[in-house]
DNA sequence: AACTTGGCCAACCGCCAGGTG
DNA sequence: GCACCTGGCGGTTGGCCAAGT
């Protein structure tokens, strides 16, 4: 049974707002507040909306100062750089980007950011299918979640792209590997037949791993245990240089990540001046280069080249896609129940640009 | 000129968590 | 502790428009 309608649907009218209605609203608030009751307010002005849509309208058209399209290089290197840390996370990317509403950040990374970052991969995927050794695509199709992987796929691009011998392109500076790597690098080798350089690069066959940890590493991360492996943890659990906390824990929300966090609204420059404009250059230049297609290597193909790992699976299974980037030893999850902003420094920024940097130093 | 395709974006939808009685 | 209400969120949809055929 499911739950009642926030208001009579028979009785309201939908779709696009006429400038008498955007006018009425807005007046409204500007005079009385919103009085903290959306649902109610809509009665009050005498508009046929539901209070959802007049707090939507509001929020993401007729609130001051809000701005629409004209995207910076500026503004997309940040949007870039958070969802990459963070994933979908559109209000907190919102809340770092004055005048943004979360709505346009999404609709422009959907739309246009996207496409400009992993708009190859459909090209790679179609060379890729030769190779796939018989793999169902619908095995693969659902098995990762999107969000996540194209975060993986723009965090290794990132990485080769700075330094072939950087890192993640040396294996001799590879550390122990988790077996979940494992298991993605024997299936990448057997799928990919050297034609993915990047996947192979950062995930090599080590010979560190023992079937043991292979099993227990694959266990789904739902009770928020964190994986142990330097190399898994890509953006987190880098301590910051000047430990600072860039996000102010305001109230609560189902979410960590969402209205839990208070973003100072400086809390990007704050990052820029602590990490230091070298780094952040470096970012910068990368970001840059990949907005502009000045630098596209290799392109990891379509998500199901990593989907067919059952602790992929596994953790595509779990609501919070954050947990497997973690690499805290701490016990402390980064799922929506428990998150602690100052326990969690590696969800911030500055964790992210951090880690950038280790990438690119090494 | 007519039609198709694809991009863009405003708006809607359903879910979830906190607050309240 | 429970049920209900509300705010807030991310995902998705549908309409408009421009470009291509």
């Amino acid at each position: 049974m499911g739950r009642a309608p926030c208001c009579d649907k028979a009785n309201v009218k939908k779709g696009p707002w006429s400038p008498e209605e955007d006018a009425a609203l807005k007046a409204y608030i500007e005079k009385n507040g919103t009085g903290g009751n959306w649902i109610a307010l809509p009665q009050k002005i005498g508009l046929k909306r539901c209070g959802k849509s007049c707090r939507l309208r509001w929020l993401n058209y007729l609130r001051p100062n809000i701005k629409h399209g004209g995207f910076t290089e500026e503004e997309d290197n940040i949007i870039c750089s958070l969802y990459i840390s963070i994933g979908s996370r559109w209000s907190i990317i919102a809340a770092q980007l004055p005048g943004r509403t979360d709505n346009d950040i999404k609709n422009y990374w959907n739309t246009r950011l996207k496409k400009k970052l992993l708009g190859r991969r459909k090209q790679s995927n179609l060379s890729a299918k030769d190779t796939n050794n018989g793999i169902e695509e619908n095995s693969y199709s659902n098995a990762l979640s999107s969000s996540a992987l194209e975060r993986l796929q723009l965090h290794m691009q990132l990485q080769s792209l700075q330094n072939p011998f950087s890192f993640y392109n040396n294996p001799a500076l590879w550390p122990k590997l988790h077996p979940f790597q494992e298991k993605m690098i024997q299936s990448l080798q057997s799928l990919n037949d050297g034609s993915s350089p990047v996947m192979q690069n950062a995930l090599p066959n080590s010979p560190h791993v023992e079937q043991g940890q292979k099993d227990e590493f694959c266990k789904p991360q739902h009770d928020g245990a964190k994986i142990n492996n330097p190399q898994v943890h890509l953006l987190e659990n880098i301590p910051l240089s000047n430990g600072g906390v860039p996000f102010v824990a305001s109230g609560s929300s189902k979410n960590p990540m969402h209205s839990s966090l208070a973003p100072r609204s400086e809390a990007i420059h704050e990052q820029t001046n602590s990490v230091g404009f070298q780094q952040l250059g470096a970012l910068q230049t990368e970001l840059d280069d990949i907005l502009n297609n000045r630098i596209m290597g290799y392109v990891p193909h379509e998500d199901h080249d990593m989907a067919g790992f059952d602790c992929f699976r596994e953790m595509n299974s779990s609501k919070d896609s954050l947990i497997w980037w973690s690499n805290d030893s701490d016990t402390k999850s980064v799922s929506s129940n428990s998150w602690d902003s100052s326990a969690t420094p590696a969800l911030l920024p500055q964790g992210m640009f951090q880690d950038y940097e280790l990438g690119y130093s090494l």
